[in-house]
RNA sequence: CGGGGCGUAGUGUAACGGUAGCACGAGUCCUUUGGGAGGAUUUAGUCCGAGUUCAAAUCUCGGCGCCCCGACCA
């Protein structure tokens, strides 16, 4: 429970809306800046930061999976894209395509990638042949642009970063190990770095990835009671392997077509973690993922005559802590009044605040003010390391607490469309149904509520209840998530 | 792509067809600094084009751009 709020000048609660709250916040924490180009973002230092967090996480997990980098062309010839029927028909409405270059029109229309699929296949055909070169597993680290008619900043730009990782292997078994592994190692960081609790499943019919045989995706229960699609990881079968003719030589030395997946997470997931963690007094940074995990405040005047004193503690204690492996930012502002450096430090959501001034340095103390709750206890500061350390990983424990807290709260077992409509009225929320799973019935629900088959969770692929549909009445054998979606 | 709205200083806003103003920000100086300090001073603006009018930020037309709602959307 909060202590009290502090209230930002000009900064919409997000209780009263939670939209233009994440607008206010995006901007005056500094995570980024509208561009030039609708829809396009510029992440400042800040988000970067945070987005250089999830590189190195990630990325080292993919390696121990045995996972390389590469890099592949940003251009993808157009005829190579519509390769695949179902792909291209996909992601068709959102292309951008260099028509004009070098002064003259291109012979063929180059596609700006939306994904990479066609051209890395392209090439693994090549790579390909016998059954010793596989499992193939290559990531990359890359930006892709889908012209979206409506842009939100992190949650749906024109361009975004993402990884895109991209397996072959000889069997289904092997793909399906794949696609269940990365979406494990999604689930873990979202739960472990991010300090968010995600539903995490399989995708419908209507939702699957253009081109797969099954889509299953990480699902976010933001706290206005909608979801966001947080990653995704793909089965693709032999869909892909067909089209761009990738084939390998068995131990018996027969030609055969491999079972490739596709998994992905992008900077849509900044935008999942200022919605699940912030509050009316700004964004709320989670401390394994914080760029500043403590800020130290010098507090007094320039003409205070123990400020170079507490100056010269403040360097020492910030030694002290980032030779611990601690992310310390220190603030000897003197220009600004101490509300002013609070509030922005606040805005920014570092996570722990320790403010440091004459009655600190007499007590041998410094004041520790948390971030998610705004407590405030004095710390001895000859256990300054681990102090500090133990209130950074509390801090982490809680929000993820509350993250799940919010997600059993957001989320409702219904078995009658009445209830459903009802619940989505009364208090937006996550609802798990037994369903149909027929995709008319999926696009009568959206109709009429705007809610979506989200997943099916892991744990309720295997079930074979007798069931009927809350929708529709017709048999129902299996309880899915929906929710409107962002 | 359909419906609605809006373009005024870096940002946010005001001005019956009649002197473009206010706040924040930014710069300088002084006093301040334990939860968004005060004063002095400086700074900078009507999206573009055409029309109506003695006179246009304001009315008309066109263009461009943005926002909201919907459709679309990994």
């Amino acid at each position: 429970m909060k202590e009290k709020e502090f209230i930002k000048k000009g900064l919409t609660k997000k209780s009263e809306n939670i939209s233009d709250w994440y607008h206010d916040i995006v901007l005056r924490a500094g995570l980024a800046d509208y561009s030039e180009v609708k829809g396009s973002m510029i992440i400042k230092p800040y988000g970067y930061a945070i987005w250089e967090h999830v590189q190195q996480t990630l990325d080292s997990w993919f390696k121990e999976g045995g996972v390389q980098n590469a890099y592949f062309p940003l251009f993808i010839p157009y005829s190579l894209l519509k390769k695949e029927k179902e792909h291209v028909e996909g992601f068709s409405p959102e292309l951008a395509i260099v028509t004009h270059a070098g002064g003259e029109e291109l012979a063929e229309p180059l596609v700006v990638r939306p994904t990479s699929e066609t051209i890395m296949y392209e090439t693994f055909s090549k790579w390909i042949q016998s059954y010793r070169d596989l499992p193939l597993l290559i990531n990359q680290w890359c930006n892709v642009v889908r012209w979206e008619k409506r842009t939100y900043p992190f949650l749906r730009t024109t361009e975004f970063l993402w990884q895109e990782g991209h397996t072959v292997h000889t069997s289904e078994e092997g793909a399906m190990e794949m696609v269940l592994k990365a979406l494990g190692w999604y689930k873990k960081f979202y739960k472990e770095h991010f300090a968010i609790s995600p539903y995490v499943g399989l995708k419908s019919g209507s939702e699957r990835f253009a081109g797969a045989k099954a889509t299953y995706s990480v699902e976010l229960v933001i706290p206005d009671g909608k979801a966001l699609q947080a990653a995704t990881s793909h089965n693709l079968s032999d869909h892909f392997a067909k089209v761009f003719d990738i084939q390998f030589l068995n131990e018996k030395g027969e030609k055969q077509y491999p079972h490739q997946t596709s998994w992905g997470l992008s900077t849509r997931s900044i935008g999942g973690l200022i919605l699940s963690h912030g509050d009316d007094s700004g964004l709320v940074m989670p401390p394994r993922v914080a760029p500043h995990q403590v800020v130290i405040l010098a507090i007094g005047s320039a003409e205070d005559s123990e400020r170079s004193k507490i100056e010269s503690v403040i360097q020492d204690y910030a030694t002290e802590l980032k030779k611990a492996g601690i992310r310390v930012v220190v603030d000897l502002d003197t220009t600004h009044s101490m509300g002013y450096r609070i509030n922005e430090w606040e805005l920014k959501g570092v996570p722990l605040r320790l403010e440091i001034g004459k009655r600190e340095i007499a007590d041998g103390k410094a004041t520790a003010v948390r971030r998610d709750t705004f407590a405030k206890n004095q710390l001895d500061v000859k256990n300054l390391v681990s102090e500090v350390s133990s209130l950074l990983d509390k801090i982490q424990a809680d929000l993820l607490a509350q993250s799940e807290k919010i997600k059993r709260e957001l989320t409702v077992d219904v078995a009658s469309y009445d209830d459903f409509k009802k619940t989505l009225i009364e208090h937006r929320s996550f609802i798990r149904a037994p369903w149909c799973e027929d995709a008319a019935c999926e696009a009568n629900i959206k109709e009429e509520t705007k809610a979506t088959s989200r997943i099916l969770e892991l744990d309720q692929i295997d079930q074979k209840e007798s069931l009927s549909c809350f929708a529709c009445g017709k048999p129902a054998f299996r309880r899915w998530l929906f929710a409107q979606a962002y």
